[in-house]
DNA sequence: CATTAATAGTGAAATAATTCACAATGTCAT
DNA sequence: ATGACATTGTGAATTATTTCACTATTAATG
């Protein structure tokens, strides 16, 4: 069997969240089309994507919800909650937490990092916090396996490392830095709101030049 | 002139974040390997990219930062500031908005919108605030081309139509739903950490079961 | 039960993006 | 000046991803 698209397994995520929102609201079954139409993608490429599952669908009558999320499940790891934690619990790192969305699904964040001691005490959060240079011996000894960063840019690079020697698996970095992997076997996703405006921003300017140009 | 790739404009977004960041700093040159090293992308990727922009490098010395930063700003569109919104000033809105940052760049948060009127008076930020019903109104009067969602999920779709109806050229989603365009006029990005957790945990489990295989 | 309308699955074709290899050009130390 | 070294730019080759066109299957209807 061939390895599965990373571009595959990005849309495969999030027609995952799709499911779960479906199937919270009820909906037993549904369609390439309809998962194309909400994620903005043509239902060619979902059917694709889910072929990498095998079998999936009923041919003239779509996907079975329940099954199908099953089948993601199975196929990209989501079978079992993962250990995540957090570094940095400033403004960010608090109203992250307070989600308890974060606590419901496929993770667990089960522990928070800080520099600041004082901090760590006036918080009313109930996961363990911990001062910063327990990073290494915490997630090694919890096995916790991802990470969050939202603390400030310039010490992201050096708490990565920290989190890497415990033995971490995947980081989000929040923090305004672009962090790249020393290591080949720790994946890094970096999320930054304003390179997202740029994006977005490069997006229709250059609709537009090439609208000029062409009229 | 070919149109410049998505994946390439993402990257440049991100060349121009490293390149303001080392222009902060001081250092005046750099090189594609030294690029490439920090975005973790291969340094015949970086100089690929560059070409779109025309000839910005000096061979056997690299790129002169200053210059490089102006000539993705001429093509990418980043020579003016932008006028951008934010809607849902809870937890995550006012802890994203007491960043300076999104003050100082390319980019400037004009106005705020909620439907919550009491927490409208209370806080205190220096941006005007609006209820909710005003989003076209004051989106169009404004000229506000960018918003930035960080509201309840169940809200989004609504007020991303409101925000369309206004004339909004880009939108960032951090609310968790994927938010498809409507129109194929108005860029959209959904930013959910839960989704990368995904996606990371799906990386290292692949490659684990590729590894057993393996073996 | 036959007919119609949806819809999944899929190999092949087309398109897009990355990687490569190397010539050309510049820098720097001596 | 010269030689050694570093680095860009780029067409070609490769690899990856998306799109297409069509078949087969199922559901629903009268
Ligand atoms: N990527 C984005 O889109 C985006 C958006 C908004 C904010 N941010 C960034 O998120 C980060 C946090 O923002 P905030 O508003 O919560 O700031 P904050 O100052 O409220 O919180 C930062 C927290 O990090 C802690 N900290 C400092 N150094 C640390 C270290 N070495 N190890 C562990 N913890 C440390 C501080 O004690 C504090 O609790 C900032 O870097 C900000 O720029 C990013
Ligand atoms: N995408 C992610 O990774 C991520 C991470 C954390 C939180 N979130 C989401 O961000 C959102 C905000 O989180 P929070 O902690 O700030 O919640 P919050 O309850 O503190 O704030 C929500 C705000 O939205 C306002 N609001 C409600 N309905 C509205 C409407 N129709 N129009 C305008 N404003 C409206 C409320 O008055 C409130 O001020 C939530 O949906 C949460 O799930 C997303």
């Amino acid at each position: 069997m061939p390895a599965i698209p990373k571009p595959t397994i990005s849309r495969l995520c999030k027609i995952y969240s799709l499911l779960e929102e479906l199937e919270d609201k009820g909906q037993l079954k549904l369609s390439s089309n309809e998962i194309g139409r909400r994620l903005g993608v043509g239902s060619h490429n979902i059917r694709k994507d889910l072929t990498y599952l095998g079998e999936t669908g009923t041919t003239g009558s779509g996907y079975e919800i329940k099954k199908l999320k099953d089948q993601i499940a199975e196929s990209l790891g989501f079978t079992r909650k993962r250990k995540a934690c957090i570094v940095g619990l400033g403004k960010m790192g608090t109203a992250i937490l307070s989600n308890e969305m974060f606590f419901s699904k496929n993770f667990d964040i089960i522990a928070g990092f800080d520099t600041n001691i004082n901090r760590l005490e006036t918080l009313k959060i109930d996961i363990p916090l911990y001062p910063t240079y327990d990073i290494p011996v915490v997630v090694k000894r919890e096995k916790i396996e991802l990470a969050l960063l939202t603390l400030p840019g310039e010490t992201a690079q050096n708490i990565a490392e920290k989190l890497i020697e415990g033995g971490i698996k995947g980081i989000v970095n929040f923090s305004p830095v672009v962090l790249s992997s020393p290591d080949d076997k720790v994946y890094i996703t970096n999320i930054d709101i304003i390179d997202e405006f740029r994006f977005l921003s490069a997006l229709f300017t250059l609709e537009k030049k090439e609208a000029d140009n062409a009229g």
